[in-house]
Order: C-alpha cells, then structure tokens, then sequence
RNA sequence: GAGCCUGUAGCUCAGUAGGUUAGAGUGCCAGGUUGUGGCCCUGGAGGUCGUGGGUUCGAUCCCCAUCAGGCUCCCCA
C-alpha cells in the first residue's frame, strides 16, 4: 500500500467518479419524487449551534451524550449536524414558516455526522436523504410521509423490505407505559442483561429492543404499549393504519419498536432490508409533535422520515440494481500536432453547444494513445485530426462503436449530430 | 466504547517452518502496426510487504503498540 502522507479521517470517504454517478442516479430518483409529491428542497448550514441538537434530539440520547463532532470557537458552540429534523425545525421557527399558511412540506438531501464506530453502512460521515411534513396533525400527513419515503424504494426496485409501524403515544400515555414496564421488568433484574439493567431507570423502553440473548424471554412478556395508549392516540394510529391499508402499503405493527431520538410521539416507523446485515435499517422516522415548541416555536405538530444513501446503495448492490448509465463520451477528437491541437481546442465547443460531450487529449501523446483512451472511455465517435485533414478541410470521423469511418468537413460532421 | 478477524504492486490475491534480487493475474505505459482503439505478442514502470517499536546475527513472516478495514455488541441511517 502506498502510504499518502494525507488522508481521509477515521469513517470518512472519498465518493470518486464511478461511484458518484450511482449517487447522482439515487439523488435523481429521490428528487424526482419529492417533486411528485410536491415537496420543495430545504439546505440548512452542515453546523449547527450545539444546544440546538442537544435539546432537539435529548440530552440522554445517544447521539447526544457521546457521538456529536463539536467544538467550541468564542463564545459559540458548533456541532456537526447527526441528523436532519432538528435543523429543519430550527429553520422553520427562524424563518416562521408558519407564517406562510397551509403545511410546510420540506425534503431534504445532505452529509450527517456522529462520531460512531465505523462499519458496514456506517460512516462518522454519512448521507441522509429526508422529508418533513410541518403544521399537521392529520394522520394523513403520517401516511403520506411514510408513502415518501416507500415510493424511493419501490422506484429502485428495492421491495423485499420490511416497514414496522408503533405508535409511541403522547407524554401522559408514556410515563404510564413506563411504570408499566419498570413494575414488570423490578422483580426481574437479576436475568436482565447489564444494558438493560442501566436502561430500566433511565429508559425502560429502550430494554425493548434490545438484542441481548438474556432478554428476548422477559421482552416477550412484557407489557405492550398499545394497552396504555391514550383514547386519542389509539384513534390517531388506527387511522395512519387505515391509510395505509388504502395506499396499499404493507406494515408490521410492531409494539416493541421504538425510535434512539427523544424527539417522536405517537406514530414510529422504520423500513428495514434483510440485504444490509447487522445495521438493517434503511429509514425511520414518526410524528414529533412537541419538537418545535421544545426548541422555542410555536406548538407545531409536525411528521418526518429520514433515510440512509449508503445502505440504500448497499441494498442495491445486493440486490444487483444497475444505477444509472456508466458514463459515456460523445466524442473525442485526436490529434497530431499542434496545429491539429489548436484546432480541436477551437471546434471542441461548436460540439458542445450542441449538447454532446467532448474530450482530447491534452498530454501530446501518440494517436495510438489517444484512441486507446477514447476507448476506455467508451466513445461514441473519434474525430482524427492531422496536418493533411486540416490540409484537405476534410477529418476522419470515426465510428467506434461500430469500426467504421469516413471522410466529412466538419459542417457535415455536425450535421451528422442534429437531429433529424 | 467492548470483543473477534484482516492489512503483501492501482485492483484481486499468492508467498517465505525468519535468511541474500518478494511473485501472479489484471490494470497502467511503450513497442510490434513511423496516423487509428477493442484481440494477440513483447518489453517496462510500479512495493521501505499499513505504520512505529521490540526479540534476533538477520523480520514481510514472531511479539507489542498504533492506524485503517471487516464482522458482532451497543446504537442508529
């Protein structure tokens, strides 16, 4: 290995161009269904103000408490944006969105960070793409979000996902549920794991997910929050389900679903591929009706999704999914001398004008080199340039595809390229 | 943050029970074809064997540390 004396950081990574084009592809996609769904782009700043995320996503979280890049310069605390809500609903409050009637539909697409240990489908610098529904309460705003976020999948082609619906109820439904949990799971502690053992004070409900061997018998048994879900909150999840049943939309209520970030009430949700191994989910997401009135707007019920690029990237490489076209060049124009040089550089953009991609060589190299690069980069048509075309007014234009060539002015060349 | 595994040319990988000039395929460059790619033939460049330290007469190989990657846990996208 050649040892650069410079490079990336721990968990982050180059995107080159091979790589970039799949990503261009996915963008296109998600792009093009915000635009079907009617959705308009947001960009926040990648640096946030530090109490912002902290009191957003919740001090206790994980995100929070031990994954944040953030420094501190005069006065001011940056941290690296972990996700895309908060700052969103940060946006929305400073510009007062609610100002401007009706809901905010907002997606968003852009890098996150969380100084995590690094593995397969996860990176300290990660892509999300996410959308946010601000300003209703309806369940139909729940529907439609998790409607977005499906719709990206099945335009892939990636349907062999699985999408897990709970509800987590509001705050008065969920100190119930849990006291509910931390009296059931008292008398147990000495079988709980030692996570699970911190978690039954701090936050019993995380024990539900927990993947922990010695748990799963307990977590089976174990309440379920649905029985203590307000009236309103029962009403309000059945007809999330209602919808989704109408948009045809396949779900698995999952009671022991519950989401890393403070921030959710009542609906959760998470689409996850069995293609991803250990970090199976692709996107989540819920309702977060109490955010923005938490981060100093006013009480806004508001419901988003966020999703992941890499592992949609994985579970299209699993999944064999082409993404988009290699990319191909129109033509490329070889030369000999400088005389045909200055020429190709001259005619290069009348070409271009006309929408087709153009490259030369820039390095004096030998014909033989330059059709060879032409090939490699899979062109089209190769103009050859040399003293006794530019001589005659008349170049060999070369068919690669196809091993054919003939003799044009280039007037004819160009006619060649126009349509009809 | 914890455990396990891996780290030899741009890429995919051989290899040495520690011993002198470290190999293959592929890719790259050039020649065979003094103005023409994809096939074929020939040649060439490219590695301080991830990095640092230790043991040893001698380390790519053994030991330790460190960095990076993979798998799992934690958690999440």
């Amino acid at each position: 290995m050649a040892q650069a004396q410079f490079t990336t950081h721990h968990g982050m990574v180059d995107i080159l161009p091979e790589e970039a084009q799949k990503w261009q592809f996915i963008e296109t996609v998600i792009r093009e269904t915000a635009r079907s769904f009617h959705f308009g782009e947001i960009r926040t700043p990648v640096l946030e103000q530090t109490p912002l995320i902290a009191r957003g996503v919740g001090e206790l979280t994980d995100i929070v408490s031990k994954e944040m890049f953030a420094f501190n310069r005069g006065e001011d605390q940056y941290v690296l944006r972990p996700e895309g809500t908060a700052p969103v609903a940060r946006a929305f409050v400073q510009h007062r969105l609610e100002q401007r009637g009706g809901v905010q539909k907002l997606f968003y697409i852009g890098p996150m960070f969380r100084a995590e240990r690094p593995q397969k489908g996860r990176q300290r610098q990660f892509h999300q793409f996410g959308a946010e529904i601000l300003g209703s309460a309806d369940p139909m705003a729940d529907a439609e979000t998790i409607a977005f976020m499906v719709t990206v999948y099945q335009k892939l082609g990636i349907t062999n996902t699985v999408l897990k619906i709970n509800s987590v109820g509001d705050p008065s439904s969920r100190k119930a549920y849990k006291e509910a949990l931390q009296n059931f799971f008292q008398p147990h502690v000495c079988h709980l794991s030692p996570i699970s053992k911190t978690r039954l004070e701090s936050n019993p409900m995380r024990i539900l997910d927990s993947k922990e061997e010695e748990d799963q018998p307990l977590i089976e048994d174990a309440p379920v929050i649905t029985d203590y879900l307000s009236d309103a909150a029962l009403e309000h999840y059945a007809a999330v389900k209602m919808h989704l049943d109408n948009l045809g939309i396949v779900y698995q209520e999952t009671p022991r679903l519950v989401r890393g970030l403070d921030y959710y009430t009542q609906t959760a949700f998470e689409l996850s591929s069995p293609d991803l191994g250990a970090q199976d989910a692709l996107g989540g997401g819920g309702r977060y009706d109490l955010l923005i009135e938490e981060i100093g707007g006013q009480p806004t019920p508001a419901v988003g999704f966020a999703s992941g690029m890499e592992r949609l990237l994985i579970a299209c490489e699993a999944l064999g999914i082409q993404l988009g076209e290699p990319a191909a060049l129109d033509v490329y124009i070889v030369t000999r001398g400088e005389a045909a040089r200055a020429w190709a550089l001259k005619h290069a953009p009348e070409l271009r004008k006309m929408g087709l991609s153009v490259s030369m060589d820039y390095a004096g190299r030998s014909i033989k080199a330059q059709m060879k690069e032409a090939n490699r980069e899979n062109t089209r048509y190769a103009i050859i340039v040399g003293d006794t075309e530019l001589e005659n007014g008349e170049f060999t234009f070369r068919n690669m595809v196809e091993s054919s060539e003939t003799m044009l002015r280039f007037d004819e060349i160009c006619n060649r390229f126009r349509p009809l």
